[in-house]
DNA sequence: TTTATATATTTGTGTATACAAATGTTGTCT
DNA sequence: AGACAACATTTGTATACACAAATATATAAA
């Protein structure tokens, strides 16, 4: 089921920048449904671990919403109600600033650390095994493709 | 603003394979915005146009909403709904199954297909402005490697 | 014919996303 | 100080997504 003729159930063939597209689509798909299966496991989402990482690379520095939005990979999503679910399941706190009271600091608990020390591991390995059937080079290449698309 | 450490607002370098992962995100996102952004200016989404075309495709021979769903690039949207909004719009029609009463026959209207002629040109303009700056090899490699990326 | 099973679609519901408007806070200009 | 713009976050709301349950129809078995 890998081939993009066999997702699309056609025998068409299409135009190469089209056939970019769909598979650009089809790919981010396939690698996106296995994290998310993979998070739901842990009751966690792709971008609430994402959010974690950033709070934990802040090393105890707390970090406002607005940066915390910024940095998200998932643009889209609310960052103050994704904090939310996070402070429900303990993984963060949220403090208002006193410098600045229209600022929110939020900062990663211990039980959120203990999280992704757990959880991390098994990502990498995900991580691994998504990319196990292409060599080191054709990776930087992927890389660099992917990359010169979006200038 | 394409490359990945920008985006992600970091400088901290990280594994080959995350920054693919990542990297399949990101690019994924900034191609979907392009169009989503597109369609929505039609009135429409990308699912709907997907949709459109499918039912173009079948040449006057009506889809039932499994088949439809089966074909569809996004395998998590609701057909049944999203036809519905198409109906709405008067892009396509439907009708019981005499054969198999359990059945719904999706057909495209004329104003579906006018609708598509129209949008067509535009959207393989925005195809083509994408993938402008990668060169036909490119291309294929790309689309190697990201059918590799599935296996 | 009744019962059971498989198929196709619809509906319901909780969550997520997208975007606009509202709120509260700070800084600046007069 | 008072008025006003800029900023950071919150809230509201409409739409979309994900998944389970319900409905309706067809097929097969007893």
């Amino acid at each position: 089921m890998s081939k993009l003729s066999e997702i699309l159930k056609t025998s068409k063939s299409m135009p190469i920048e089209k056939e970019v597209v769909l598979n650009l689509f089809c790919t981010n798909n396939f690698v996106s449904e296995k994290f998310e299966l993979f998070f739901k496991s842990h009751d966690l989402t792709g971008a609430q671990y994402n959010v974690l990482r950033i709070l934990r690379g802040q090393k105890g520095v707390p970090a406002n919403l607005s940066t915390i939005q910024e940095r998200m990979v998932h643009k889209n999503s609310n960052a103050g109600r994704l904090i939310d679910k996070l402070i429900v399941k303990g993984f963060v706190k949220r403090n208002i600033c006193e410098n600045n009271r229209r600022k929110i600091e939020v900062t990663i608990t211990s039980e959120g650390l203990d999280k992704l020390t757990f959880v991390d591991p098994y990502v990498q390995q995900l991580e691994e095994e998504l990319i196990h059937g292409l060599t080191e080079e054709e990776l930087i290449l992927l890389n660099k493709l992917l990359e010169k698309l979006r200038e």
